[in-house]
DNA sequence: GTATATGATTAAAAAATTTAATCAAAAACA
DNA sequence: TGTTTTTGATTAAATTTTTTAATCATATAC
């Protein structure tokens, strides 16, 4: 799995240490680090909160712009306009997005 | 798992139709959304980013604050708006609300 | 009242995961 | 240096999990 490797090494833990904190097989761990197999879900979230760090990174899939940090607030006002502008046609955002810099 | 259900249902689509985009039986679908089995790493990424929201999110690894949900994805166009219907003057924002529900 | 759509269930097949054992190479040590 | 230990990788077999088509019961639509 992408970061694994990186997260488990900037511990100084070997696999066999990894894999016994994790409840398997050196085996397994090594399959995980590797791509040949993935842990489960429950794995997955153990995993993370081993490492301190969300799901997401352990498994690749941040992006930092497009994610909402813990913190940041948006009204209910604002969700739904995120809602209403998702429904809209693909041809009907780009004109949206001008006329609301034109009313600015 | 924990949120197919509601992320499935706020689209207003079926478990035929999500299945059918995810390249998978209904019955697949349905073992996931009742937590019989579990999508692999790659099917949680397309589930998250069909859904727009992180994988976090999705496994049920994040809370819920206030209306917003930690490690929603916004798209950079999506974040444009905010911070647009932010600048706008008080005045404006319940007409520009009502606007963007009668342009869908 | 019949037809259609929906979510759930089943059993069998297919695919993926786990493990113990083992290997080769590197590191540690005397 | 030569030996021992540690490390990550590999293998094959057993186990577990997932997937699917078919079907069911129920609800909704016509």
């Amino acid at each position: 799995m992408i970061r694994l490797f990186e997260l488990r090494t900037e511990k100084g833990l070997s696999q066999r240490e990894a894999a016994r904190i994790m409840n398997v097989s050196q085996g397994t761990y090594n399959n995980w680090e590797n791509g040949k197999t993935q842990p489960s879900i429950e794995q997955l979230i153990a995993l993370a909160a081993f490492f301190s760090v969300s799901v997401d990174y352990l498994i690749g899939n941040t992006d930092e712009y497009g994610t909402v940090r813990a913190g940041e607030s948006i009204s209910s006002e604002e969700r739904e306009i995120l809602k209403l502008f998702r429904a809209l046609p693909e041809a009907s955002k780009a004109p949206f997005m001008e006329f609301l810099k034109k009313i600015q």
